[in-house]
DNA sequence: TGAATTATTAGACTGCGTACATAAATTAGG
DNA sequence: CCTAATTTATGTACGCAGTCTAATAATTCA
């Protein structure tokens, strides 16, 4: 397994037995069998070990539209690339971590992070926090929807289609 | 003059000289003419003093939610009450800080917060991240634009029409 | 004026995140 | 197989954010 895995399910067991508040950074890595200075070699900060699967979704993304694929095509190959039975325990185990403010803050990491992947794929200025509202939502409710959920891709075409009419011409062309 | 405009003006002052990560709260309570127990009766966090004006008008949204009014009413009740030359600095200098993901992280938190709102003011579960997205694509543009800008509520009517036809019902009655 | 309440302050403490130097482990080449 | 180079893991010290508690000043009010 690799080191930042142990790290991940380190992490989830302490917050789910203790929460975040009162797990400390010493903690996780004890469990995860590794000192508290390698943590800071797999994740930058606490919070970080919370978005592992999320952060590499996004990597994903970068890469893709780096090698010019539009932002439908490279979401399409990322949402297909999701396991429909497992998600991040973020999304679905945030309340009984006891996250707190720490999880708007480092969820409003990651929303820059594809907001910003969003403005540079084509989208116009205007209509960034549109889509990114439309394919947040599709994920909030992808994640949050009961097992067995429906494919993440369906989804986010479906909350997409929704807006495509108050979108300009160029933002059409890169997501349908 | 109120001690958190004094906390918000020195604050502002150190972190366009020296940057946001290298000004302690030290030196932003000892700017102000306060010790630094002081500063946290007036600021839990150190980024909450970038905030003041957000909070204060999320504040104010809550409050006439809170009196039966509807969320359009709300929005442009406190829309209305923004000056249109001074905006909070956060919005327009943001990057001479030095914010670096604390930026991203605060407006997490506010971001949340705002998403409760609408969420709790009748606009349907499955349009309240599109929604947001609106209402804070106005905000964004609405502050980024050069002075003279034009009224808000002007800016945030019309986005929210651009996605008037993606809501359901209810959305809309709460909202036009 | 004196009491009660509130605002301010000092100081100690935990823990996050950084910096830097050292040591162990892995890999590569001869 | 041994050594050198590189990567990965660790120890330690530090600055600073945020919490807590207790004590002191300032303010309000009877």
């Amino acid at each position: 397994m690799s080191s930042v895995a142990a790290l991940e399910d380190a992490a989830m067991e302490l917050f789910l037995e203790q929460g975040y508040q009162n797990t400390s950074i010493d903690e996780i890595a004890r469990r995860a069998g590794i000192s508290r200075a390698t943590f800071f070699n797999y994740c930058d900060t606490k919070s970080d070990v919370l978005w592992v699967d999320v952060d590499r979704a996004l990597a994903s993304l970068e890469t893709l539209l780096g090698s010019a694929l539009s932002l439908r095509e490279a979401l399409h190959s990322v949402a297909s690339a999701q396991p429909r039975e497992r998600i991040p325990l973020v999304a679905s185990q945030s309340e009984a971590m006891g996250l707190g403010d720490e999880l708007a803050a480092s969820a409003g990491v990651r929303l820059d992070r594809l907001r910003l992947i969003i403005a540079g794929s084509g989208v116009e200025h205007q209509d960034v926090w549109l889509v990114l509202g439309a394919i947040v939502g599709a994920l909030v409710s992808w994640a949050r929807a009961p097992s067995p959920r429906e494919e993440l891709v369906g989804l986010l075409d479906e909350q997409l289609q929704r807006i495509r009419g108050a979108l300009g011409q160029h933002s059409v062309a890169t997501l349908f």
